[in-house]
DNA sequence: GGGACATAAGGTGACA
DNA sequence: TGTCACCTAGACTTCT
DNA sequence: AGAAGTCTCCCTTCCA
DNA sequence: TGGAAGGGTATGTCCC
């Protein structure tokens, strides 16, 4: 009995949107993966609102058990956070109202989760991406690979960081009973796999260089 | 024939909401205000959940013909803007699926149309909006009355910044044809009244000053 | 194992 | 249409 | 009429 | 529960 995770790399020019997979033992499937695209030509509320349709229609195709979106940082330019961080916006609220949990995970979270190295550019990732899940190719539009990984790393590492955790209106929210023991079981695992697995990640990302 | 203007302030902790019927001699009334407080308790997606009922029952209640957004600065505190952008991605979701035009204003433009000054503190805004529209006493919770005051706004200078405008994808979006003829004929007033009108503005912030 | 330091991205517009 | 390089907040007010 | 300068806010925690 | 004041990124990596 697998976790599906949905992963979500929010942007309003790009919004790349994953559905993966992953066993107890740390083994992913790809289930499906999209960008979904929207021109600065339009109007703000429809790159919105198309932006909210595409995870509305992804988590109703694929009732995911988790949503793992990427978090912003401030970058240089601020006018654009609030673009990816009204996506963001629009997501989670999508997710919240399936009372599907939420986690938010930072770039570099991400990318120590599944090269290793919590500063690898974005070549690594969609190698190392397209190598776990055995993809004959690598996924097309760059996003999503990353939202792919964010996926994977939110599986891997549990929901640790930021957003949600626990009980907040009694029996609803939080995690589902089952999905808190496939966290645990996977944590029990974990603590002696987890740096195992870091390793065998090194190595391949090593391996990928040549 | 009024406009409707729905104006929100955004903020995860406290979210003012307020409808607003505004006349083409540019009077207008107040039909309803309030605050939505979410607790930083509560997991983010729930606060964000708590803001997305709210603004879909706000909407679907009062709809409006329009809804006016406070557009969020870079404060010193970034990752407060984020919570802000998610909130107002929400909201621009939730009228875009309604087809309701949305506009973003900024704080200086929405104290300007309200005060005459772009540089007003918040109880000069409380007392004009209070006496704009004719109240009895002053809108209770501080939010409350910036919500009103960028319904204000947005009816009193049109939707012209920063987000939506016009034709998107052919018949929808966009204003209304009504919408359109209503802001024409403010706005034919308007090349003579706008200026009286902020004159007659800073006379009462002074009066009020006193 | 703990503490200090360096690091991190995306949108728009032009061009091929 | 896909890729590449550049920039990175915005509006009011006031003074020239 | 045009150009430079300046200012902008929320979230959390504590206290009454 | 309402109001007032302060503060302001997060994470991984490397080196102690």
């Amino acid at each position: 009995m697998p976790l599906r995770v949905v992963g979500v790399d929010p942007g309003l020019t790009r919004c790349g949107l994953s559905a993966v997979d992953v066993e107890r033992n740390r083994s992913a499937q790809l289930v499906a993966v999209k960008v979904v695209g929207t021109a600065s030509s339009e109007p703000l509320d429809q790159r919105i609102l198309a932006i909210a349709d595409a995870i509305d229609e992804w988590l109703d195709t694929h009732r995911p058990d988790a949503v793992a979106i990427e978090r912003v940082f401030t970058y240089t330019n601020v006018s654009t956070v609030m673009g990816t961080a009204q996506a963001t916006g629009v997501v989670i609220a999508a997710a919240a109202r399936r009372n599907i949990p939420v986690a938010l995970h930072t770039p570099t979270e991400v990318k120590a989760a599944v090269t290793g190295d919590g500063r690898a550019d974005k070549a690594t990732i969609t190698a190392m991406v397209t190598r776990i899940l055995k993809l004959d190719a690598p996924p097309k539009p760059a996003d999503a690979a990353d939202a792919i990984a964010i996926a994977l790393a939110h599986a891997w590492r549990g929901a640790a960081p930021g957003s949600l955790a626990a009980a907040s209106s009694g029996a609803q929210s939080g995690m589902t009973a089952a999905q808190r023991a496939w966290a645990q079981a996977q944590a029990k695992a974990g603590s002696t796999g987890k740096r195992a697995e870091e390793a065998r990640l090194r190595a391949l990302v090593k391996r990928s260089a040549r």
